[in-house]
DNA sequence: CCTTTGTTTCGTTATCTTACGAAATACAAT
DNA sequence: ATTGTATTTCGTAAGATAACGAAACAAAGG
């Protein structure tokens, strides 16, 4: 009987790919103040100061946000203000609703 | 300077809970069969046979969403059918309508 | 009781994740 | 030129994940 070698859809694969983004307390927590933030924007001191992880953690943690597309970091330096990736923040919000019908 | 040691929310850990349980293509396709079919339950074996997975990994995928509260397997012997956990499935689309504001 | 059937568990391997502190970077201000 | 500040990258370690085939299991049918 031969198995389906089918894979997955595009879209299948985009929605497990923001998920994913989305699988850690730290990460949630970063798009829930970007939402909640009218500006979507922010320095990555000013989160850290209220997470109980390292700074260098945080920073994987963006670097995983960034790396699915759902922020972006624009340099200021010495400061990073990074901003919620608008069109794949509205791709995510699209895909899940069509998961939850 | 002194770091918060506060921890996330009960709702954040949740949300990353549901998130990281549809990280994986399989998983969201195994979600979206089961919402897109009315009576949402299936057998194990009805799925396999449309996935590019071998049988036992398509096995870990399910107890992933088991352990994660989004399905549960009742006993039919010889077979076993996966429904879909509702009350957790409608807590996963609450959590993250409210995510996308 | 033996076999078949559908499914899971086991054993294994390779890769990814999360976490931390230390060191590096990059610019601003002194 | 040196120092300070904000942040990342590096190095490392522990643990989780995804994948497969082989073996185990549990009930039904012969």
């Amino acid at each position: 009987m031969p198995k389906s070698t089918a894979l997955f859809t595009e879209q299948e694969i985009r929605l497990a790919r923001y998920a994913k983004a989305l699988s850690h307390p730290a990460r949630v927590y970063i798009m829930e103040y970007l939402v909640k933030n009218a500006n979507r924007c922010f320095y990555s001191g000013t989160i850290s100061d209220e997470l109980p992880i390292a700074r260098s953690t945080l920073s994987q943690h963006l670097s995983a946000l960034k790396d699915a597309g759902l922020i972006k970091g624009e340099i200021n330096s010495p400061f990073i203000r990074y901003c919620i990736q608008q069109d794949n923040w509205d791709e995510t919000k699209q895909l899940f609703t069509n998961l939850f019908v």
